[in-house]
RNA sequence: GUUUCCGUAGCUCAGCAGGAUAGAGCGACCGCCUCCUAAGCGGUAGGUCGGGUGUUCGAAUCACCUCGGGAACGCCA
């Protein structure tokens, strides 16, 4: 289905032709001025300086010819050469009647489905999730199934960091407290235990502290290189240790994951490119792109328009182990093999943004992507404290995503005290709030920028938060379920009337926004595009339920048309904050 | 040092393919429940869009400069 603006668009086009001007300056935008009209057209400026003709003159010529269109209620030419434009009543209604019809309510699927990898994890085995993989989850999420509605084939891989230092160290900090493990005996021949030497809490104590010790003693460091590039190159003991460490972590992150109602397509770990990085490197060797420089294996990848100095990609160490760039670069590899990607989006902190671009660019230089697969980065911003500082716990330590949520939904279930609601419901509605406050508080701010996580704010019931948008749809579900109680049924085949206020009015034009605004999110990978959307939509509902009766309606066909309205609004709402990995509770 | 991002109301943020009087929310103040959830709705106050110059009929939006803050800049990921 065509949006409203184009259908606006195509009239004013023909218009614009018509009296002999050019139709690119038939362009229809949103009014910025909602007092005056609905939309507007601003051609006619740009227009009269190539037709040598007063602003005002052209923009009254167009209006002539449609005064009598009935799209509009109103349409007229204003002060410098403003076309303002304000649809009929009648009009709107057809238009949101059709639009009802239609199963995703006019967004139209793409015409040509790509194959995209998403890769939004980035969550390291051993070490548990901290606010820090918050946005990537939230973020990656989001694009993920906007990308999904839009038509595409979705592959969102959790991408766990497995095969870095970090392995290295906690295998250090074991044979240091533990040497007489089996893992560490290079002569043991037999079966290595079946039980991890260790649990999660085990390996959450440890891993912070051998971060810690490494960062001050140059030989322990060494000591976990080393390890990696042993483990690296098969050593049994580290392998095996390597596997207990994976698997006690995957269990803990698919929990928590679950929680967040992130879910991934993928569980690929770093390690698992690992077989594609000998082909590769001997292809950017036999390329001749890859030299020794320093010790280390690189591949320049700085270009003659460039402003700043890129350092070269790096592909080996100088003591011969791989490092993130070979990970990621035999990634590229593998998911070109196993998926043939039209695209890859990298949902990553955007601190790292001028390593990816070495990456991209390393890729593409050794062709081990073709020109035609996008490579995506979607840096996100950091979320800081009320201090503008990045968050932290009250003694300055990194928070447990877990935490944070058990955090959270206590503060929810603190408001919901006095609701009268049995335990299981209030538990349910606590935990979905809480998840919203999080993500929308998230999700609402524009990805690329750091934000301030305030609980309170998020948390609060009042204002542009999750939980607003979720009051807006329990609201609905509770009328609707107020009808069913009556025994009133309304037939499929009504339909909305025309609004005869204002309020009306405005939730039917927000409504009739909803393909437009997937639409751009999805382009522009910016769910607070979503958000907004959302925002507006309740807000405009919020306003009209408060100015009509709807289920006590005494006229029945009113009655009617506002209960179908207000079930689009429904639709439109769940499927949005489906969008953003939210879900609404029956009552709150 | 180089590069880059950001600076919009007291606070948190939208707006930025240039267009009319720059928008929300929170906070402050004042109102609205015999009526479908008041976790709602209405109203008031609050801004030289960091500063400057330029391009333009027109700049929060584009360019340049400047101030302030963050970040990145080969053997971490």
């Amino acid at each position: 289905m065509k949006k409203i603006m184009e259908i606006l668009e195509e009239t004013l086009k023909k218009a614009f032709a018509e009296a002999g001007y050019d139709e690119r300056y038939a362009r229809v935008t949103l009014s910025n001025r909602p007092d005056l009209c609905q939309f507007q057209c601003n051609g006619a400026l740009p227009a009269a300086k190539e037709y040598k003709k007063a602003p005002l003159v052209i923009a009254e010529e167009i209006v002539k010819t449609l005064e009598e269109d009935g799209t509009f209620a109103e349409i007229s030419a204003q002060k410098p050469g403003f076309i303002n434009m304000t649809v009929s009543s009648g009009f709107l209604a057809d238009y949101i009647n059709e639009l009802s019809k239609d199963e995703c309510f006019g967004v139209k699927k793409a015409e040509k489905q790509e194959t995209i990898v998403i890769d939004y994890g980035g969550a390291n085995v051993a070490k548990p999730l901290h606010v820090g993989h918050l946005r990537s989850a939230i973020i990656g999420e989001s694009i993920k199934r906007t990308a999904k509605y839009m038509g595409h084939k979705v592959i969102g891989d959790a991408h766990l960091g497995d095969w870095g230092l970090q392995i290295g160290l906690i295998i250090t900090e074991l044979k240091h407290r533990q040497p007489e493990l089996v893992y560490f005996d290079e002569n043991f021949e037999g079966e290595y235990p079946a039980e991890p030497p260790f649990s999660m809490a085990d390996l959450e104590e440890i891993y912070p502290y051998a971060n810690g010790y490494a960062k001050e003693h140059e030989d322990y460091k060494a000591e976990a290189q080393g390890a990696v590039a042993e483990l690296q190159a098969g050593r049994k003991g580290y392998l095996a240790l390597w596997k207990h460490i994976l698997n006690v972590s995957l269990e803990d992150l698919k929990k928590i994951y679950t929680k967040l109602n992130v879910d991934f397509d993928l569980w690929k770990k770093e390690s698992d490119a690992q077989p594609y990085i000998p082909d590769m490197v001997q292809g950017m060797k036999d390329g001749g792109y890859a030299y020794i420089d320093q010790g280390a294996l690189v591949v320049d990848v700085k270009e003659e328009t460039d402003k700043k100095e890129i350092p070269p990609c790096m592909i080996l160490k100088s003591n011969g182990a791989t490092l993130y760039n070979t990970t990621d670069l035999a990634t590229i590899v593998e998911r070109r093999k196993l998926f043939d990607p039209d695209k890859i989006i990298y949902v990553v902190d955007k601190r790292q943004g001028l390593y990816f671009e070495q990456v991209f660019r390393c890729a593409r230089k050794t062709k081990i992507i073709g020109e035609h697969v996008d490579l995506i980065f979607v840096g996100f911003g950091t979320m800081n404290g009320k201090d503008g500082k990045p968050f932290k716990t009250r003694d300055g330590g990194v928070l447990r995503l877990e935490k944070l949520l058990e955090e959270v939904t206590e503060e929810v279930e603190k408001k919901m005290a006095d609701r009268e609601m049995d335990d299981e419901a209030r538990k349910d509605a606590a935990e979905k709030i809480a998840l919203a406050a999080i993500k929308y508080g998230d999700l609402s701010n524009q990805a690329s920028k750091d934000y301030v996580f305030d609980l309170e704010r998020f948390t609060s019931f009042e204002g542009n938060t999750g939980p607003y948008i979720l009051y807006t749809i329990v609201r609905i579900k509770s009328l609707l379920r107020k009808l069913k109680e009556q025994g009133i049924e309304i037939s499929e085949e009504q339909r909305i009337l025309p609004a005869t206020e204002q309020t009306q009015t405005d939730v039917m034009l927000a409504l009739a926004r909803w393909s437009e605004v997937v639409e751009t999110a999805f382009a522009e990978q910016a769910p607070h595009k979503i958000c907004q959307f959302v925002y507006e939509l309740s807000d405009a509902f919020n306003k009209f339920y408060h100015e009509n009766k709807i289920v006590t309606n005494e006229d029945e066909n009113v009655r009617a048309s506002h209960t179908v309205l207000s079930t689009q609004v429904f639709r439109v709402l769940e499927c949005a904050i489906d969008l953003l990995g939210l879900e609404s509770p029956d009552r709150m």
